[in-house]
RNA sequence: GGGGGAAUGUCCCGAGUGGCAAAGGGGGCGGACUGUAAAUCCGCUGGCGUACGCCUUCGUAGGUUCGAGUCCUACUUCCCCCA
């Protein structure tokens, strides 16, 4: 059930040398199967959100491994159990979204896949599936009996997203306890549609992907398999994905190539060679080459890090361009037309504004209160210099080149422009 | 069905005697130190106002009181014991 060092197949020897395993079921029969001949996997994505954020990439990047050894990426868009809401992880329930959100979260979501993945008709081309399709079809009788049969409610209990949840004295609703079964359900239909062996995902999801994998060799008497990353942390136990100023998201109208890059470029030393194995298509001498360096030398690895991962996801020209914007802004001092920008009507400014106020809208502060105790706090800066009066007024006068440079700490920064 | 407990700062955990914007953690954000790192140390952490201040918060809805997270009533949800 644990990996296995000595993999014969390309796809799992990748997998295990850049640092993508955790668990794997029947890992001897899996690896065989991958040698055997192009397989079909698949990763499910909810559309909780209406952007994927960092989190997501390593499951991003596990199909992407995929596809570069020759088989076949199927991406599983949650239409379906997003309706239901998977209660892994969650403390209590959530709202629940509407199928309209829904929907709407999936348009937004599917465009990255494109960077990452190639899809098509051909023998290895990626497909995209949403598995409403099929759910959104089930009568409950039926559903019932046709997939409620296999499953205990002795062993439903025992997984852990229920455990928690009874552990900590929450109710779990009787529609979220059923998410488990229509995972299980996706991972049969997908096998049938595409003959798809295996369902990779989170270390977390490890409880949803085995009920999966007994589910088809139970009914199908097929083989199947599941694969979970492991958990994502730093290495000072910080969970991954968080930064400065929130969530990371992958869509750039969320979360700027600017800040995408800045996130990267913010790794901690212990990490770099790992995130470069994991999030970038890099060699691995070349990560090694790259990781061996030492002191202040290792934040160049950094640099090719977030050139490298930010090239994948928003194009080589956006990584140059955030990186410009970085050397200029943190080793040279000087602006650049790159960095985040907030428009202010002309006039307003020649009127006046309020700092706290300025910041606030900037989206530097959550709000005034909170502006005025960040330049209390000697946080924030006004054209590089700490301003710790944030009643102070700013006008015309504070345009340096056209611009005023408002920045909260050292790394979020906002150009506001006059318009 | 009966009895006993619990729900707290809208991120989490968690003190709380009728005077509370509410102890303490964690997390987050800022500062110092560095290398746009880690570790460490320091500060901040409900909203609005320049300020004495005003407003909104302790499961929900009422009530008692000059004053309620704290007392009473009903309701909701969860836990435990008895049947």
């Amino acid at each position: 059930m644990t990996s296995d060092p000595a993999f014969k197949s390309e796809f799992l020897r990748l997998m295990q040398t850049r640092g993508y395993i955790h668990q794997i079921t029947h890992s001897a029969e899996l690896d065989a199967a991958c040698q055997a001949g192009p397989i079909v996997a698949y990763i499910g994505f909810d559309a909780t959100a209406s952007s994927l954020h960092v989190g997501h990439m390593i499951q991003i990047m596990m199909l992407r491994r995929l596809q570069q050894a020759g088989h076949k990426p199927v991406v599983l868009m949650g239409g379906g159990t997003t309706k239901v809401g998977d209660p892994t992880d969650k403390d209590s329930q959530r709202p629940l979204l509407t199928d309209a959100q829904i929907q709407a979260n999936i348009d937004s979501i599917q465009a990255v896949f494109r960077r990452f993945l190639t899809f098509g008709d051909g023998p290895n081309d990626a497909v995209m599936v949403n598995n409403a399709e099929w759910l959104d079809r089930f009568g409950y009788v039926q559903f019932l009996r046709d997939y409620g049969v296999h499953f205990t409610i002795n062993r439903m209990l025992s997984f852990d997203s229920v455990k928690n949840r009874l552990d900590r004295e929450q109710p779990m609703t009787f529609l979220e306890f059923n998410y488990m079964l229509m995972q299980s359900v996706d991972f049969l239909e997908l096998e049938r549609r595409y003959g798809c062996v295996l369902q990779m995902g989170g270390s977390d999801q490890w409880g949803n992907i085995v009920n999966g994998v007994e589910l088809i060799r139970r009914v199908d008497q097929k083989p199947a398999f599941g694969l979970t990353t492991p958990l994502l942390s730093t290495a000072s136990g910080q969970k991954m994905g968080k930064s400065v100023g929130g969530a990371v998201w992958l869509n750039a109208d969320m979360r700027s190539p600017y800040d995408y890059w800045q996130f990267w470029r913010n790794t901690e030393d212990a990490d770099v060679g790992r995130f470069m194995r994991l999030f970038t298509d890099l060699s691995l001498e070349e990560i090694a080459r790259l990781e061996a360096l030492e002191g202040a030398q290792i934040n160049e690895a950094k640099k090719v890090l977030a050139n490298a991962a930010t090239t994948l996801l928003h194009g080589e020209e956006a990584a140059k361009a955030a990186e410009a914007a970085a050397v200029a802004a943190f080793e040279q001092g000087q602006l650049s037309g790159d960095l985040p920008s907030f428009e202010i009507p002309r006039a307003d400014l020649e009127a006046g504004v309020v700092l706290a106020a300025l910041a606030t809208d900037a989206g530097l502060a959550a709000s005034r209160g909170e502006a005025r105790r960040l330049a209390q706090g000697g946080g924030l800066r006004v054209n590089d210099k700490a301003e710790t009066d944030a009643n102070r007024t700013l006008d015309a006068s504070d345009l340096v080149d056209g611009v005023v440079k408002l920045a909260a700490g050292k790394k979020k920064i906002v150009l506001v422009r006059p318009v």
